[in-house]
DNA sequence: CAAAAAGGTGACCATTTGGTCACCTTTATT
DNA sequence: AATAAAGGTGACCAAATGGTCACCTTTTTG
């Protein structure tokens, strides 16, 4: 049966969709660019997808089951901090993860511009810029709580304390990429104060 | 001189074009329809503009100065608040009208969709999302300080700590409207959590 | 009032764009 | 080796779209 390896057409017609997606949206993209950025022409397209919807809802999938895998599942935690010193570490590695890898990058940026024409992006772009990261943090404050790591509080209202500011940053970091290393550092400033603020 | 009146026909295009680049994108939105939503011919809207993007700008400058007598003027301040239940008061008022005002909707689905494809958007989105707001609360912040009514902090990031979170959430209105009333109900939880934090 | 400016119309044009088709070449499959 | 399936190509099509033009009507204006 058909299975979409990374490396074959099927798969680099997605990556390249992504791209264009995201940098034009879906109606900024046309299929002839699409095609020749994959040195292919455009009929050989249609040999893999059967339309420029087809494309876009395979793209949708992807995004879909690597979120899933992602967030979805409790497998995919990470280790649970043990300090205060380690809570800092592991979340700034984890922004910067998201701030540099340019898949990252334009998945957000596609989500952003598509979120209000595409009922599954809308779906995803909640995912992505709340609910996701806000489940995350609120299972590790959680547990930072009860080994007295962090003063007793709401988790889940923390967890939204702390990821809605950082993702406001991300955005901007996203909209305006000159200013990655300045708002970066404003990221660290306020993740500090955050777990300073919260710490016993 | 020509002058945009309220109601002229000019000004009937430029807000029945935010209506559609908000709802299509700024590719979504072809001249025929808008056209025929006003009752004109296509080839009259080229009286008005001499192009799609003349009305493009036309509908950013528009939007520029709307933000710039909004936030760029200290003498658009809201009164300050004398008590934190008056501060209460007054931030649900505005947030109420951010997230109600069809206009104001629709702009921000503009800035959101249309971010990373215009320079003066990306600007724009910015000072709507984050800088305006952030500004407005840092004053009023400082002054609730000054009188004893916050405890001592850096308003900047105090400012900031408050305004990200709604912003987050007044998006996730925009983007999912039927859950409006259960947002706005998280807003209130949140803004309640937050003064009586901060509170002295 | 006459002239001109402003506002409006329908027909038309060129370009872009998603999609199809007949045909060719390479790669399995039996 | 014969056949079929998969992958690829260029020519072509129809619809959509931004823009122009000649022409008409109403409103201003000297």
């Amino acid at each position: 049966m058909e299975q979409i390896t990374e490396n074959s057409t099927k798969s680099r017609i997605l990556d390249e969709a992504l791209v264009m997606f995201a940098e034009n949206g879906y109606k900024g993209t046309n299929l002839r660019d699409l095609a020749a950025r994959l040195d292919l022409s455009k009929s050989a397209l249609y040999k893999h997808y059967a339309s420029k919807e087809a494309i876009w809802n395979a793209l949708l999938d992807r995004m879909e089951a690597y979120y899933g895998e992602r967030f979805g599942s409790a497998e995919h935690m990470p280790e649970m901090p043990k300090s205060c010193e380690e809570l800092l570490g592991l979340t700034m590695k984890m922004i910067r993860f998201t701030v540099y890898d340019e898949r990252i990058i334009l998945t957000r940026k596609l989500l952003l511009t598509e979120q209000f024409h595409d009922a599954r992006v809308c779906r995803l772009a909640t995912k992505h810029f709340l609910g996701g990261t806000q489940r995350m943090f609120t299972a590790i404050f959680k547990e930072m709580m009860a080994d007295g790591l962090l003063k007793e509080d709401n988790p889940e209202m923390l967890a939204f304390l702390f990821t809605a500011p950082v993702t406001s940053l991300i955005q901007l970091c996203t909209r305006e990429p000159e200013r990655q290393a300045e708002v970066m550092a404003q990221i660290e400033v306020f993740v500090k104060y955050f777990i300073d603020n919260y710490k016993k």
